[in-house]
DNA sequence: ACGCCCTGGATATTCGAAAATACGTGTTCG
DNA sequence: CGAACACGTATTTTCGAATATCCAGGGCGT
């Protein structure tokens, strides 16, 4: 009888909506997050945003300091440079570990988020940055595909933490990356090829190189 | 005027309370914490108590499922071996560059935390267990020390993250280690020596040990 | 007997009013 | 004139009532 509702879990995407408005830099860096601006811009209520608020301190995007209450985490060059160091030491094992004992669905899974994502990528420049938020979600999925296999769920983590740090990074390269697309889509195509080979040493290569660049860039403009 | 109140912040220690209670399996893994139970027992509301277990969550303590509420996390032999792993990776590489930047107040911090801690562990053993929640704090308070030089911030984070959770799989082996004091107490006191002599090889190694030890005890008894 | 719906009680989740705290401004006193 | 203090406003933090949700058990129809 309703409609397909698309938020019909509990308040739990509150924090997902926190995350993404940080990471595209709609609250920018060291902002303080008062609750009588955030309650009318979310619709949801003090309690429910301090509790969002809450997770977002334990996943690194958000600060606080009691009395004073919650800022958005600062970014600095040097704390790029660690987290991509994290980042791919992470990704490299988890990868790894994913070829050696992923199966078929994994291995599906792999091939069907690449084709989301390469759709998004094969647009022209204009239409692509339209739809940049939806890019962000496809390029997600499609790096947790490749390492959604692995057998440590620490490890899995611990990837994910980093990678969603490495996101705000990202999002200060997108405005300069005009020419890049084209190159990102093959370097794309490039892992996801070496994944399904098996070629373990290759893949955790490539997306060492991978990650490394989009960082550098990242780290130039900063 | 006022006596000296040990709670004035805010109500951020009720995560601390919870957390330590979760550790001593007071809330033992996989049952579920009813709002209307914690609310009694830490005489806190319940928006105070909810925004302490999502930041529980996101530390891994607690999982949630939305509409059913929240649940201890599981423990598992698996779990241990993998945190373990982890554990030993960071803190090597945390303690190795604290031991190659750290300045005279972070040595002698090492030889403070140090000396606390060997208080309680020269206690006669019935006497030491009394105060087991004490040695908790020292224990964590010396380790910190030692790598709390180290440049690397997201390094120093995710090294606290795993060694809180290897707290809940040291408190398996407490009642099992009777006869274990004296050689605690002997490499505690080996560690900070390697350390503040900035031999970073043994140090990384005697640590290694050390973790490694404890680990695989409490792994015998689960 | 078996499955299905419906109901009642227990529980989780949301929300905003009320209390506590921090902060800026103006005022007083040395 | 400057520092310290006091007050008012802005903001955070806490709390429990109100609402939504889930689950078990009983009744009904097949």
């Amino acid at each position: 009888m309703d409609a397909p509702n698309t938020y019909q879990p509990g308040g739990r995407d509150i924090v997902a909506m926190l995350r993404s408005d940080i990471v595209s830099s709609v609250h920018a860096p060291e902002t303080r997050l008062k609750f009588a601006e955030l309650t009318k811009s979310y619709s949801v209520g003090i309690g429910t945003l301090r509790e969002a608020l809450s997770q977002l301190v334990s996943e690194g995007f958000v600060t606080v300091e009691t009395g004073k209450g919650f800022k958005v985490a600062p970014v600095s060059a040097e704390e790029l440079i660690e987290i991509t160091e994290h980042f791919i030491e992470f990704e490299r094992r988890a990868v790894t570990e994913s070829i050696s004992v992923g199966d078929d669905d994994w291995e599906s899974n792999i091939v069907a988020t690449h084709h989301r994502l390469s759709i998004i990528e094969s647009l022209p420049w204009a239409e692509r940055m339209e739809r940049h938020s939806e890019w962000v979600e496809r390029h997600r999925s499609f790096h947790e595909s490749l390492v959604s296999a692995c057998r440590g769920r620490w490890l899995f983590r611990l990837r994910s933490i980093m990678f969603d740090q490495l996101d705000r990074y990202r999002f200060v390269s997108k405005n300069f990356s005009e020419g890049m697309g084209r190159k990102k889509f093959d370097e794309h195509r490039d892992i996801m090829q070496a994944t399904i080979d098996r070629d373990a040493e290759k893949a955790a290569r490539l997306i060492e190189e991978h990650v490394r660049d989009t960082s550098d860039r990242a780290l130039a403009i900063l």
